[in-house]
DNA sequence: AGCACGCCGACT
DNA sequence: GTCGGCGTGCTC
């Protein structure tokens, strides 16, 4: 037992901006070394000494706060999670990263809530012997208590009766039970078991690894026998089989005792790596989802800290599983923005991943066919380690492709949104009798309403978003949920002739069925898709051949694959070309990588074409050729000269008001603020893309410099000004290295 | 967030 | 003269 420590720092649990500091208190005699940093402890608070709850963040032997003034800490809270001294390691971590309160990073950090009780399993045990139970049914039978009767009758026979039982088969109200138990003839007995989510058996079958496989997992087995487990970027074409590398180091790893952390971009989407996963871990292998409840994520936190499994696949939030032994995070698809969060602490998974490797010695591993250019400048710089798996797995080569100028097509006369050359390989796919996935990315105008007389767009009355058409007569605006009744005449200018733009996968849906009749077709998109299940049951469809062309937006492009699908055709790859976002290119490119990489993908050749306005750009030449490193090349030349992530970091700080001028003239003066404390290159303030949402202004500033320390400088300058002024409904937010400019 | 102290109006 | 309004300001 530990002597002379005196002090814990704990943080009280509320995510009140004033308690987000550490307050001392004395650890009593009873409970010292009893509590440790990550214990959850019962304080008294404030001047009436209110009983709260806190986190012991750090402890320590002395205070710097008035030692008189210290009070002492009442206990333990009961039923505590206990969260290991790493999760607070990590909370502090993302504060200090990325802003915003402790709390809000405990919050993050701390899997569930403890107060999500798992499920009790109540046992009715008797208490009296029989004689007495006896006697006691006989006078409840004489009373025409039948209930409590049946129930004394049943606890005679069983000594122990499972509370199902009692609602279930005896059919006896609580309000009874509650009767018996205050007689005295029974108590309660709780225990808690976990829910476990139902894990299919799958048969097990033995992959061997190919001769890139190979090197990677033994370097890697290597680097951790020694100690040296590191990062690690993998970068894979599409189908070069990352999943079987990833499975076999997660094997290593849960033989020596340790466990793995899988993390996956959105879980719908990898169905077929969690197959193998189970099939290869059985119920040693949990998957955390968003559509969990509180006392499930609790569930799988316990079990995970029980040692009941080794291995959690989930998104982001799988990262802080409890592993009492971690020893490897996998993140599959690290290019993939849904890493990043979206609400404050805005951490990107990526980060925090690597920070919870280095604390706990794990290696961190990821993965991606299109790395994203922060990983991959890492690995060029040395940071991480990088292994590129240019084999397809099948033996098959990667796709043919073809760009297609659509500016020639309509100099050429062809008007359609099919080029001549797209046109013919349908024909001959359809012919072959084999699948075509057509591929469009038209977010963003789809649905609107527009005055074919004046022009003007029907815009959401809160936000500076024009308004969706659902069905034929509601319009709903998809930032703010509005929902109005379409109107029969534009209200500008009151013409009747209003005008609708279809979805784009709509419209070529529309031609496809004229141009092919009899071909059964599939459509995937926000519409197609927004009923449960139905993202599903559409790729199964079309995987099981039961439609021969599937048209989609960037959904259809990511996880599945088609053994059949031969032809991909990107009918206007340059449309993401045009966002105001410096990832722009870097998505884009992504994009079409990932869409020519589902051609081909079984044991037939493959063809992908790409028709655009812009076939001379890197993004689209780079993604034709399948050459990844060109455009690392260039857009990395890009991202140096315009002064971008990752050539530098940026801070991007939103303002968001219900009064245009007032939330503008607090940009401008934080500007200054930042400005006055050292020279910094400030970008802005302006306002964002999307000006207005749910009646909000949106003023944003980026903060550019190449010193993460130095940004956190700024945040915390910032964070000072708006504490001493009257910010109203105001608010900010913080976002470093954004995944999209707002 | 609570819960104090605190400095001004209507009451035994 | 006190009781009590909730306005500011700490709380280890």
């Amino acid at each position: 037992m530990e002597t002379g420590v005196k002090y814990a720092d704990v943080c009280i649990d509320v995510s009140i901006e004033k308690l987000d500091k550490p307050f001392s208190y004395r650890i009593p005699e009873r409970l010292s070394g009893i509590i440790c940093v990550g214990s959850r402890v019962r304080i008294p608070f404030g001047a009436g000494n209110t009983e709260k709850k806190g986190y012991v963040i750090a402890i320590k032997d002395d205070t710097d706060y008035d030692p008189d003034k210290v009070k002492e800490i009442l206990g333990l809270v009961e039923g505590s999670m206990g969260a290991e001294d790493r999760s607070f390691e990590m909370a502090a971590f993302i504060k200090d990263t990325y802003g915003g309160t402790l709390s809000q990073a405990l919050k993050a950090v701390i899997p569930a809530k403890a107060k999500a009780k798992p499920v009790e399993i109540k046992t009715l045990v008797r208490k009296m012997d029989r004689d007495e139970l006896l006697a006691l049914a006989a006078e409840a039978a004489r009373k025409n208590q039948r209930a409590k009767e049946n129930l004394l009758r049943a606890l005679i026979e069983n000594d122990r009766i499972p509370s199902s039982w009692i609602s279930g088969k005896l059919r006896v109200s609580g309000a009874t039970v509650t009767g018996l138990i205050k007689s005295g003839a029974a108590y309660y007995e709780t225990s808690s078991e976990y829910r476990k989510p139902t894990v299919s058996e799958m048969e097990k079958k033995n992959v061997s690894l190919n001769g890139e496989q190979a090197v990677i997992v033994s370097a890697i087995e290597k680097d951790i026998e020694e100690g040296k487990a590191g990062n690690y970027l993998i970068h894979g074409v599409t189908g070069s089989g990352k999943t079987e590398v990833y499975i076999r180091l997660a094997e290593k790893c849960v033989l020596s005792g340790k466990q793995v952390i899988f993390l996956i971009p959105e879980i719908a989407l990898t169905y077929q790596t969690l197959a193998r996963f189970y099939s290869k871990f059985g119920d040693r292998v949990s998957v955390l989802n968003s559509s969990m409840s509180a006392g499930e994520k609790y569930d799988q936190c316990e079990r995970a800290r029980n040692r009941d499994i080794d291995i959690i696949i989930g998104p982001r939030s799988a990262l802080f599983t409890p592993f009492p032994n971690l020893g490897l995070i996998i993140m599959d698809e690290e290019h993939e923005s849904s890493y990043k969060s979206e609400s404050t602490p805005k951490y990107h998974a990526r980060e925090v991943a690597k920070k919870l490797c280095e604390l706990s010695g794990a290696a961190f591993v990821m993965g991606s066919a299109t790395p994203s250019m922060e990983s991959y400048s890492a690995a060029v710089s040395g940071k991480f380690t990088l292994f590129t798996m240019k084999e397809r797995a099948t033996g098959f080569g990667l796709p043919q492709t073809e760009i297609i100028d659509l500016r020639k097509e309509l100099s050429g006369g062809n008007r359609s949104m099919f080029s001549r050359s797209l046109k013919a390989h349908m024909d001959e796919t359809l012919a072959r009798g084999e699948q075509i996935m057509l591929f469009l990315n038209r977010r963003g105008f789809s649905g609107q309403v527009s005055c074919r007389e004046c022009g003007k767009v029907i815009m959401c009355p809160h936000c500076e978003v024009p308004m969706a058409l659902h069905g034929n007569s509601k319009l709903v605006c998809h930032y703010c949920g509005e929902i109005t009744g379409k109107p029969s005449n534009c209200p500008s200018c009151g013409s009747p002739y209003l005008a609708a733009i279809k979805a784009g996968t709509e419209q070529v849906e529309e031609r496809i069925v004229k141009m092919y009749p009899g071909v059964k077709v599939l459509r995937m998109d926000k519409d197609t898709t927004s009923a449960k299940g139905s993202y599903d049951r559409i790729l199964s469809s079309f995987a099981n051949g039961e439609a021969q062309i599937l048209i989609g937006t960037q959904m259809i492009v990511k996880g599945h694959d088609f053994p059949n699908v031969t032809l991909v055709g990107i009918l206007a790859a340059d449309l993401s070309l045009g966002v105001p976002d410096y990832r722009a290119s870097e998505r884009t490119f992504q994009l079409l990588a990932q869409a020519c990489g589902r051609a081909g993908r079984g044991d037939k050749p493959g063809l992908s074409i790409i028709q655009t306005y812009q076939p001379e750009h890197y993004a689209v030449k780079c993604a034709a050729a399948q050459d990844y490193e060109a455009f690392y090349e260039e857009e990395s030349a890009y991202r140096e000269a315009a002064g971008y992530p990752p050539a530098t970091h940026m801070l991007c700080i939103q303002l968001f008001g219900p009064d245009q001028k007032k939330t503008a003239l607090l940009a401008e003066e934080l500007s200054d603020v930042i400005k006055s404390k050292g020279p910094v290159r400030i970008l802005g303030p302006a306002p964002a893309n999307i000006m207005k949402v749910k009646d909000y202004f949106r003023y944003v500033l980026y903060v550019k410099n190449a010193d993460l320390k130095r940004l956190s400088d700024i945040r915390g300058v910032s964070e000072d000004f708006f504490k001493d002024k009257d910010m109203g409904q105001m608010f900010v937010q913080f976002d470093l290295d954004p995944m999209n400019q707002i």
